[in-house]
DNA sequence: TGAAAAATCATCCTAAAGTATGAAGGCAAA
DNA sequence: TTTGCCTTCATACTTTAGGATGATTTTTCA
């Protein structure tokens, strides 16, 4: 559709461009008779078409650009598994330890507590120590709350 | 920076088309000579003069004219709270029921068997049954793993 | 209408999770 | 060097979660 639209627009200019002319020639035609005359003044008759005719150039080039628009979609999807980000200031805010951050990992991950401590060579008192600071900060009576939460908060992916 | 530059730009050209007008203004005058003996061919001369002009106009306009190139950024969010869709296939492929999904639901927002059992109205062994179904088709072992495999599902948000 | 599936509830028991409290070693900043 | 924070571990206890099994009541669909 634009591209029809814009051949007919660029006709259209064509067709004006030659009426234009043609009548312009019919002027120069009589005006001739006048200026033959007095020689002195074709100068002034050159210089008249040029100006015109510059100036006719000019309107043509302005017709004839059309302004190239150029649209582009940035289509930003988050796939939350690709560009996860974690959130600092929160983790900052929050008072939450690497090792903190560590274990609600795993924790998130679907592992229990035994298997944490496995995971990360430390006993099992240790982990029930990580997640009950976690709950506290975090503000959550269970593990569940507290992924639910880390995950609203970017914390976690 | 680039302001000053075009604007240099247009000088150049400006002055450009001074030095160019001066020659063709003695090109004029030699012209003349030649062709205000052959009356005739005054017509071809004008019209040389309007070519050569309407060309000068639309070379001017050109250079002048910055390339009209309108950018149009449309970025597009996909923010995962949004656009959660549930995969219905995942669901009746895993013979999951409504009830079972309403549960896996209240779980994965944090709440205890006591309290979804609250929710909805039933007692606490229904949720516990409604669990262990759930572990089963899910293949999962705690709630928690229940929750992870749910989510890449795309069964709860 | 009658069988299958879904939802409900119960009991008993074990495993895991969570709470409370205390303590010790390491490390970095004041 | 001392103070504070992190990490570690322990013990004792309570609560919640989860497993196994059986049973009753709706609901659904052929």
């Amino acid at each position: 559709m634009p591209g029809s639209a814009n051949f007919l627009t660029k006709n259209k200019s064509i067709i004006l461009y030659g009426i234009f002319l043609a009548l312009l020639l019919f002027l120069l035609k009589w005006l001739e008779l006048h200026f033959l005359i007095m020689s002195h003044a074709f100068e002034i008759y050159a210089g008249a078409i040029a100006i015109i005719f510059t100036a006719l150039g000019i309107w043509l080039a302005l017709k004839l650009t059309k302004p190239k628009t150029v649209l582009i979609e940035k289509e930003i999807f988050t796939p939350r598994s690709e560009t996860f980000i974690l959130n600092e200031k929160e983790l900052m805010r929050l008072n939450i330890s690497k090792r903190e951050l560590e274990v609600l990992q795993l924790m998130s991950e679907g592992l229990s507590n035994q298997e944490i401590a496995s995971r990360l060579f430390v006993s099992l008192n240790t982990i029930k120590t990580h997640n009950a600071r976690l709950f506290e900060k975090l503000e959550a009576k269970r593990r569940t709350q507290a992924i639910e939460t880390a995950k609203k908060l970017n914390l976690i992916p």
